[in-house]
DNA sequence: AGACTGCTGTTACCGCAAGTAACATGATAG
DNA sequence: CTATCATGTTACTTGCGGTAACAGCAGTCT
């Protein structure tokens, strides 16, 4: 039996996968999310059908593709949330490593925030399933470490989603918006969000003191 | 001459427009943002060409279309943010109003925050323009009134333009993520979000309160 | 050896949606 | 009666996602 073996036709099969990814990687990193599986066959020397034997179809792709890219980025977060450090200053890091990731590489950063919708597939979902898939998982991760560290009151587990979800939120509004006009450095991006979170909304003070207004 | 003459086919053009805009927006309610242009022709009686001949093409339509959601939302938000309230009950408010808009119509809300990318015109734009414009100019709305009405320090503006991108993030994300899977009600929903702003993330306690961890 | 299986690869096609060209029609002005 | 201009149509092109059918090439069973 095989079940020990790979098989070595496996592992021929799985490299083949592989590099068909990194070609697709090259193509989204070049044209952005609207890369078209021709164009992917061709930067990897074979043509359209061996893509959808491979992963089915542009979905599939593009889930196997997204799937590397968010692993590698939710690991660095994970250090980054994981430092043995002030709470402040590991809200700080983790900020920071999130911006200074899609600030290196825009296109991969843009394709993961833009499936652009599957064509056919998506009949019968409800609304809300369409969105992106690495931001639910950072809200979900976020979610966890909130809940695991912080001594929330009762209700603690629910409250520690939706915090998760929109402080993920606030960083990919914030940095997407910081990408497009560089309005300020990354530093100041940072610790301005960081503000934010720390109340600092609450305590300013109103510029008209007037009560009803 | 027909300087001070609407020429009464200008209106006559309005009004198409017009009727072009809702039958559209019947099908996009109905099918989602991925509805054709033969689609919409079809549900408004004509055919195609007229389309184009009226907003020049898919991205014209839909812009068009999105404008008139947005402009009806932000005022909504303009006249929940502008309430002669407590902070903290603006803040409430505001978020409730969102949340209870994307509720009432979570395919518009789908569409708006979907654009799926124009085809050809997207040639030559760098990254970070791609965002969706609802979430832009909610954001810069929240900025001035957070500016206008809050004594931060020096760089209040800048400041501001971050916090109102962030904030409006975080409400979209969570509120994303809540339409999805309705964890909790919207009440419970918009106090753990105004609750987050307030500071409580900075305010709660370690769980292990072993200073190294 | 020769047929069977399974994988990799191809060409050539289908269906569908965006966008366009060219033609038809009906009112209005000269 | 004709020129014009907006409104509408049919029929086409282009391009992409996806698929069917076929071609070469290992190994394998009898």
């Amino acid at each position: 039996m095989d079940t020990t073996q790979p098989t070595d036709q496996q592992r021929s099969a799985d490299r083949r996968r592989r590099e068909l990814l990194e070609a697709a990687d090259r193509v989204v990193l070049r044209d952005g999310p609207q890369a078209s599986m021709n164009a992917i066959a061709a930067e990897a020397g074979i043509t359209k059908p061996i893509l959808y034997r491979h992963f089915g179809d542009k979905g599939g792709l593009y889930a196997a593709l997204a799937k590397r890219h968010t692993d590698a980025l939710l690991n660095s977060l994970r250090a980054a949330l994981d430092a043995p450090a002030e709470r402040r200053e590991r809200v700080e890091v983790t900020l920071d490593t999130y911006l200074a990731a899609i600030e290196a590489r825009p296109q991969v950063y843009r394709f993961l925030m833009h499936p652009s919708e599957g064509s056919a597939s998506d009949r019968g979902f409800d609304v809300g399933m369409h969105s992106i898939p690495l931001l639910r998982r950072m809200g979900e991760e976020l979610a966890q470490v909130i809940e695991d560290r912080l001594d929330l009151g009762p209700g603690s587990q629910q409250l520690a989603r939706v915090w998760g979800h929109g402080i993920v939120g606030m960083m990919h509004a914030a940095g997407d918006w910081w990408l497009g006009e560089r309005p300020c450095t990354r530093a100041e991006l940072v610790r301005s969000l960081a503000d934010l979170l720390w109340g600092r909304l609450a305590a300013a003070g109103d510029k008209m003191g007037g009560p009803g207004f």
